[in-house]
RNA sequence: GAGGGGAUGCCGGAGUGGUCAAACGGGCCAGGCUUAGGACCUGGUGGCUCUUGCCUACGGGGGUUCGAAUCCUCCUCCCCUCACCA
């Protein structure tokens, strides 16, 4: 049997665009469910399969819950702005807006084609002025906050981009984008965000939030939190602040480190010392070629020393190529005997190691233990010395309790064209100003030179500008935003997409939000999630939305690998284009057969021979519906299908999809065989598959006589199982069990003269005592009963619809 | 080094105390249909007996239990993320 599916899938992907079957409604009484899957980068390659995996896992949801009776917003857009449209212009010429939209309108029509079940009137375009607009809005209120603010540091820059990267670009000291790339380390004024403002809270919000394991874990570990002591050490009379989370061991002290990027070294460095550091200096650049992990711990000696605050002792302070400048205070108390680091470090350069933890043997000894040598704690756990040493010496004001993280500011600068510009010109007389809100957006100029660096630099009409304060010669700033600036608020626009009033009307996006289900990649666990996490923090205090998480579920889908394994990608050729599957087999069946490979969020394999069965199945469908009599269900069919009803929901409920898939091949497998079925059931039947398959569930809805969408009708609820039956049920578990239990023990040749049974209260209350019989005396107890015989304890294991036995 | 996740038949992967030799795919084998088939249909797919039955199996050891793939414990191995965070 040949089924036509380019012709069915257009038919009613254009039935649902004018039926507006997927608009979600902003004024319902409907309970809401926001559906979102991570926006994409229209690339001008287009979407392959795999793309599309992550679209349909949404869909599936999104058509299951708008069945289900909910007002279902599922929107999608584009995170246009970004290098690849600019590498582009530089390559071949086409202007960024140009290669942007065309790939956008390619995206779309690719995303309409797969039947996925998106309000369109609501799309949105990152590059539009009138969407980044409201990130330079964003960014005026944090600067306004003074949340956003510009320094000196030192940026990792990508020469192959000749632009700054965040920290989570950096892939192994590599560009992200350049696999064969070294970073490059630069000093250059840039803009930041203080994400670090919201640390506290976007760690300890972690834990209630029903995202992987993994991926709050990865967060966690990159905020990093630990809480510990600072300590002030006296340095030619100055107070340097140390911290540490083991001001246990403070009279184990024998050395300091300086990081070697820290900004004060050389308020340390000796004149005698300074060709010596200096040598070191360059070393430690050559030798950051190498793989850094494995790197040796090496340092010089500053010709400065440190007074140890507990003890009064001198001790030497060196600089090394071990200690990070960015963390905690850039110096770190050497402590030999009880941290890995400093002995190895101490090993070297015969600096002494003293102990002062007992326990252990051997080199450092890392854990927690009694104090030896340390004075008045002598004797004192490490666990209570750590409490009790910080407050000895903060009494002195030598120290303070102090909480650390690993999060840095967010620098937003990028030294590029096709971004968001930052609204912000730079007056001789004023300084940084921000632009006026009512210049809102700057817009980015469309006549400009690529090629030599950042564009905006060269375009002259677009730079001098008047100061917005004084009105004396100024210039407009030039770097523009991160693209991750650009996806961190996004969600919310989609629930006023068209506003030119505001960023988005509070009412509507109190309705829409937080998001429901999002679906996207791991990758982004510590980059575009915590990013998201920030903005939606700080657009709460701004008072626009009411609520804390952006996200509720999160969800990451599995990768789709090509035939033998490998990643999908052009050069090996092994990409599947959903175009051309959809023409051979069936859109419809491309979906089934990409969700019944893996669960969602499981890695899958292409494969023909795999397609095929789908596509066999798929006929099947088609097969059962031509000639299936339209008349009476017979009483077993009644029963399987109502067990479907349940399993099916319940798996898509818990995102096990492949379950589901399976459970709707033995429903259509089983009605194959059947002669005849109701029209009511085999409606049901294909409700049940039209989430996975919509555009041949709409066709055959209709070909069994119906005018309206399936897409459009409620899905079917299981019947409940009858009282009498659930009791019936518990009779029969009851009788199972025990016998079970009984024929174990007389096969071991027991004797068995009386069977005690256990039941939870509830089942005990349905049980009929009178209908079990069993081969032995016997005697039924609710759990509940204090005065039940049971000698050997055995009720607690009783469990709902399971009895507990005990024998005698 | 830190954190997270895993280990089931030829393969992918269900199953979380009895109904498990283990769902469902894929592969393979046999038969049917066919001029032929990579198309379709049916059955089989740990071992021995081949009907009932028995033995061996769910990474390895030990334990709890009348009973464990499923619970506890130790071990081994694999994958992912961060990585000298003081």
């Amino acid at each position: 049997m040949e089924i036509d599916f380019e012709t069915i899938q257009k038919k009613w992907q254009k039935r649902w665009e004018e039926a507006e079957v997927f608009s979600a409604d902003d004024n319902s009484d409907k309970p809401k469910f926001y559906c979102l899957e991570m926006f994409p980068y229209p690339s001008a390659l287009g979407l392959h399969m795999g793309h599309a995996l992550n679209y349909v896992i949404g869909d599936v949801a999104a058509r299951f819950k708008k069945m289900q009776g909910f007002n279902v917003l599922h929107p999608m857009g584009y995170d246009a702005l970004g290098l690849p449209a600019e590498n582009a212009a530089i390559k071949d010429g086409t202007p960024p807006e140009e290669y942007t939209s065309k790939a956008i309108q390619n995206y779309i029509s690719q995303q309409k084609a797969l039947g996925i079940s998106y309000d369109w009137s609501r799309m949105i375009s990152t590059a539009d002025p009138s969407y980044y607009k409201w990130d330079q809005w964003i960014f005026l209120k944090m600067f306004e906050k003074g949340l956003a603010y510009q320094k000196k540091s030192p940026v990792n820059w990508c020469p192959k981009c000749s632009t700054v990267l965040a920290n989570e670009q950096v892939v192994n000291g590599k560009c992200w984008r350049h696999e064969d790339t070294k970073v490059k380390i630069k000093t250059l004024k840039q803009w930041f965000l203080k994400i670090t403002h919201y640390a506290d809270e976007l760690y300890s919000g972690i834990d209630n939030l029903d995202w992987p394991i993994k991926t709050k874990a990865m967060q966690k570990n990159w905020i990093g939190k630990s809480h510990g002591t600072e300590i002030l050490f006296d340095i030619n009379g100055k107070k340097w602040p140390i911290f540490t989370t083991r001001p246990d061991t403070i009279f184990g002290v024998t050395f300091m480190v300086i990081s070697a990027n820290h900004p004060n070294l050389w308020d340390l460095v000796t004149p005698e010392k300074k060709e010596e550091v200096e040598r070191l200096l360059e070393k430690i650049t050559s030798v950051s070629e190498k793989d850094i992990s494995k790197l040796e711990k090496e340092g010089a000696f500053t010709g400065s020393y440190a007074k140890n605050p507990a003890t009064g002792e001198m001790v030497p302070i060196y600089v090394g190529n071990f200690v990070l400048a960015d963390y905690g205070s850039g110096m770190v108390m050497g402590v030999p005997a009880h941290d890995k680091r400093d002995f190895e470090f101490a090993k070297k350069y015969n600096i002494p190691i003293r102990r002062v933890i007992d326990g252990g043997s051997g080199e450092a000894f890392t854990g927690d233990g009694i104090l030896i040598n340390s004075g008045e704690f002598n004797g004192m756990h490490s666990s209570k010395a750590k409490e009790k040493i910080t407050q000895w010496l903060s009494e002195k004001g030598l120290a303070k309790k102090v909480t650390q993280f690993k999060l840095r500011d967010w620098g937003i600068s990028r030294q590029r064209y096709w971004g968001t510009p930052i609204p912000i010109i730079h007056c001789k007389k004023c300084g940084a100003v921000p632009v006026p809100e009512k210049d809102l957006p700057v817009v980015l100029p469309k006549e400009v030179v690529f090629g030599k660096g950042n564009p905006l630099e060269t375009t002259k009409e677009w730079i001098n500008v008047k100061c917005p304060k004084c009105s004396s010669d100024a210039k407009r700033e030039t770097d523009t935003m991160d693209t991750f600036v650009n996806s961190s608020w996004y969600f919310l626009r989609y629930t006023d997409p068209k506003n030119d009033e505001k960023i988005f009307d509070e009412k509507k996006a109190d309705y829409w939000c937080p998001v429901d289900l999002y679906i996207g990649g791991s990758e982004h666990a510590c980059t575009h999630l915590i990013y998201f996490r920030f903005y939606t923090k700080f657009l709460r205090d701004l008072g626009l939305i009411n609520f804390d998480e952006p996200v509720i579920k999160l969800f990451h889908q599995g990768m789709l690998l090509g035939e033998g394994g490998e990643r999908m990608s052009k050069s090996k050729g092994n990409v599947v284009e959903p175009s051309t599957i959809s023409k051979e087999y069936g859109i419809d069946t491309a979906r089934y057969f990409l969700l019944s490979l893996a669960e969602p969020d499981k890695d899958r394999e292409w494969s023909k021979d795999g397609i095929n069965g789908a596509l066999r199945f798929i006929k099947k469908i088609f097969k059962t519906f031509h000639k299936i009599e339209i008349g009476k269900d017979t009483e077993d069919f009644k029963g399987f299908l109502n067990e479907k009803i349940s399993k099916i929901t319940k798996y898509i409920e818990n995102f096990r999809y492949r379950l589901a898939t399976i459970e709707l091949k033995e429903l259509f497998e089983r009605l194959s065989a059947e002669k005849s079925a109701s029209r009511e059931s085999l409606e049901t039947c294909l409700k049940l598959l039209c989430p996975f398959a919509p555009h041949i569930s709409e066709e055959l809805f209709e070909k069994i006589g119906n005018s309206g969408f399936v897409s459009n009708s409620s899905w079917p609820l299981a019947k409940k199982v009858e009282k009498k039956e659930e009791k019936e049920d518990i009779n029969e578990k009851v009788q199972q069990a025990a016998n079970s239990v009984i024929n174990a023990l007389q096969k071991k040749d027991r004797e068995i003269k009386k069977a005690y049974i256990y039941l939870i209260p509830k089942d005990f209350a349905l049980c009929q005592k009178e209908k079990i019989s069993l081969p032995v005396k016997f005697e039924v107890f609710s759990t509940a009963d204090k005065e039940k015989y049971d000698p050997a304890n055995k009720a607690k294991k009783a469990r709902p619809g399971l009895p507990a036995v005990f024998v005698e």
